[in-house]
RNA sequence: GGCGAUGUAGCUCAGCUGGUUAGAGCAAACGGCUCAUAUCCGUUAGGUCCGGGGUUCAAGUCCCUGCAUCGCCA
């Protein structure tokens, strides 16, 4: 087998990585680990998307520059995805040196083989904000059924799509004004003439049928051409010889899968051609969501092979998450992000679950709690780890940690695991992950009988060497079993490695002839899931969507393959619930007397001693003020903060506290019962320094 | 609105090119073991295969149609 890449499609860098993306995370991450263990070498590429107006958008509601977001992104979710034990061989950004680089060179390379054309068009431009608008920046009123409120392209209400034009009443999103229409000229790749090209990839069998399906369809209907260019401002890479243009996201971030490679292989004196050439011995293959095949199948391959690289050998598309049944939504509180779901439960329990689930196909499939548990605990704990955990301990306690010879072909059991965990091998490598943990519940229900049968606790009573025989085959079959899961749990069965004296499994260790140096009772490998952990970690989720402010405006452009839900409108509770009541009536000079300026937060951090404060150091204009504000528990990781600007009571009388001088309080909201606690947050052009009346 | 996918026991899913009484695990009820993370083993019960039409000697499996859920519409 030739080596092979394999990438993950880049996350966006407007929010935070959740429980959607790790759907596809943890699956090249297992499908990785996999051809590792098999002796296949394997490299796991992956980056952070960088580029786009929601990302601008974004950085101005902030009041940063979009590469400070960018780079605090890419740091969040690299973590994000270490937590869940996710190793990328590298995990880059789009927003490189070789992104640009490579950028240009596939431009020029579809340019010069007479594929981009350039055609003017008429747009709308919003004046006071210097930019032409895309759908998400335009808001007007339905023109089939007449809601107010709705995007330029389709309306939430009724469903109707329509062009920015045919709004009613169109404004720009951002200052309200009444956009104006203005020329403007794009360039265009001219998709049809690819269409036999793509005709054939496809035929070689590279997607799942049903994906196939899906380009047989547009392919019949007839390639646009497809646009891929930007008006300035943007952020991302200016066309070579279009200044004031700039190239759509969606061409630069397939691109970051080659960029990252290069990233990868030049810090090791590789040349990346060996990689990405045309004639380059590698496998590519490429796992998305069924959201954004259309990029991945129509104008990916069309670039690749003008620029005379290497075709995708695999275009692996899975479901979308689902959480209880439902889109992952904040309303209904289960969108949960991968840090909230880290500091409730081990990443094991979530991966296994997922390989359960995952089949290889493109089905969605549905996270649900209930059945979540029952799975973990029966089908992970009971039938596999629990197994390991007696076997060991046995061993252990009664033979001194030693396992005897036997013959495997004596054993029915070693056939079975030895058949068995070839299929498990071959399912992993079709994406089967469902097929494969099936397989394995199934050796293990053998392995348990066997266990079971043979009674060592019994027969150890007049016949040791029969019991001690048996044992060594139960532990062959746990080792099997465990290192069949490995890819899917790596952590679990690094402990379970320790309690055999080795370093890490492998396949050899499968094997009935290999004995373990020293086999000691592990402590407990993997915890029984109880559900009230479940619980709790819902319920910070609710609460932690309660206090964060992260907007979803214009997520337009997003390679993210998380399927994060649109929140529908939340049903209005009766109004004045779970509010604070009305205060006493005060005179206008008492207000006067209250100092409240914009505060820009150059420091923000944790208090020793303290668990509900964070230290912060705010501009204010004048000077810089120390302050003191209980908000830690919306705040669990203050870096946030840095950057953000917030209202300060700025003539407040310093105030000392056992952990020094607050010279200001900074204005906070939540319901009454402290709910949804978050900081005052003041719209991006605001100054710091600048009073607020 | 157009295109595509999915819909099988309470839950999660197998059922290949149509062919005997539709399968597995979990959950439930009952029995057994005690090495093990209240684990493991055995027995029983449980289904108008989304609804409606059709093709066929024969349909969960093919065709048409309706409903529900999900994705895409550059």
């Amino acid at each position: 087998m030739p080596r092979s890449i394999i990438t993950a499609a880049l996350p966006y860098a407007n929010g935070s990585i959740h429980l959607g993306h790790m759907v596809e995370h943890v699956m090249c991450d297992v499908f990785a680990r996999a051809r590792r263990l098999r002796g296949h070498e394997t490299i796991f590429i992956c980056a952070e998307d960088t580029h786009g107006t929601p990302i601008e958008m974004s950085a101005l509601r902030e009041g940063i520059t979009p590469e400070a977001l960018v780079a605090r992104s890419h740091e969040e979710h690299a973590r994000d995805f270490a937590g869940f034990n996710i190793r990328y061989d590298n995990y880059y950004t789009t927003n490189s040196d070789e992104n640009r680089e490579l950028a240009h060179f596939i431009y020029t390379r579809l340019r010069d083989a007479g594929h981009v054309t350039r055609k003017a068009s008429q747009q709308m431009y919003s004046e006071p904000l210097g930019r032409f608008l895309n759908d998400r920046l335009i808001k007007g009123t339905c023109p089939r059924c007449g809601a107010e409120d709705q995007y330029g392209d389709v309306c939430e209400k009724c469903g109707a799509t329509y062009e920015p034009t045919e709004l009613i009443d169109p404004r720009d999103a951002i200052t309200g004004a009444t956009p104006v229409m203005r020329e403007t000229e794009h360039l265009y790749v001219g998709l049809s003439a690819f269409t036999d090209f793509l005709r054939e990839w496809m035929a070689e069998g590279v997607p799942q049928e049903a994906v196939r399906n899906f380009m047989h369809t547009w392919l019949e209907g007839g390639l646009e051409d497809w646009c891929i260019s930007r008006d300035a401002p943007y952020f991302g890479f200016e066309i070579p010889d279009a200044p004031g243009k700039y190239f759509y996201v969606w061409l630069d971030a397939p691109i970051g899968y080659i960029a990252s490679t290069r990233h990868w292989a030049e810090q090791r004196g590789e040349d990346w051609r060996t990689w990405w050439g045309e004639d380059a011995d590698t496998e590519i293959v490429h796992v998305i969501g069924k959201d954004i095949v259309y990029f991945h199948t129509l104008f990916w391959p069309a670039m690749l092979r003008t620029a005379g690289l290497r075709l995708p050998s695999r275009v692996h598309v899975h479901g979308m998450l689902t959480v209880d049944g439902k889109k992952m939504s904040k309303s209904r509180g289960t969108f949960i992000r991968a840090s909230t779901w880290l500091r409730h439960l081990d990443a094991d329990y979530l991966r296994f679950y997922y390989a359960a689930k995952l089949g290889d196909g493109v089905e969605d499939i549905d996270l649900s709690f209930e059945d979540f548990v029952a799975r973990v605990n029966a089908d992970l704990i009971n039938n596999v780890v629990n197994l390991c955990s007696r076997v060991t301990k046995f061993l252990a306690s009664r033979f001194e940690g030693r396992v005897a010879a036997f013959d495997p072909a004596e054993v029915p059991l070693c056939g079975s695991l030895a058949a068995g965990l070839e299929e498990v091998r071959e399912a992993y490598e079709r994406f089967d992950l469902r097929g494969a943990m099936r397989r394995v519940a199934a050796l293990g229900g053998e392995a348990n009988l066997f266990f079971q049968e043979a009674a060592p606790w019994a027969s150890i009573r007049e016949d040791a060497e029969r019991a001690h025989r048996d044992c060594s085959i139960a532990l062959h079959a746990a080792t099997a079993l465990m290192t069949a899961l490995a890819p899917v749990v790596p952590a679990l069965a690094g402990r379970y490695a320790a309690a055999l004296g080795v370093e890490e499994l492998s396949w050899a260790m499968a094997e009935p002839t290999w004995q373990p140096p020293q086999v000691t009772g592990p402590e407990t490998l993997l915890e029984r899931l109880d559900p009230k952990r479940v619980k709790a970690l819902l319920e910070d989720a609710r609460e932690e969507l309660m206090t964060t402010e992260e907007k979803q405006d214009g997520a337009v452009e997003s390679t993210s393959a998380g399927g994060e839900g649109t929140a529908p409108a939340e049903a209005e509770a009766d109004r004045g619930a779970g509010l604070a009541k009305l205060g006493e009536e005060i005179a206008f000079d008492d207000f006067a007397k209250v100092d409240l300026r914009i505060g820009v937060v150059k420091e923000a951090g944790f208090v020793e001693g303290a668990n509900k404060l964070l230290q912060l150091t705010v501009d204010i204009g004048h000077r810089d003020i120390n302050v003191f504000a209980g908000v830690r528990k919306a705040y669990p990781e203050p870096e946030v903060l840095v950057g953000r600007r917030v209202v300060v009571v700025a003539n407040l009388a310093p105030r000392k506290m056992r952990f020094g001088v607050s010279e200001g309080m900074l204005l906070a909201t939540s319901a009454e019962d402290g709910a949804g606690l978050q900081l005052v947050h003041p719209d991006a052009a605001a100054k710091a320094g600048w009073t607020v009346r």
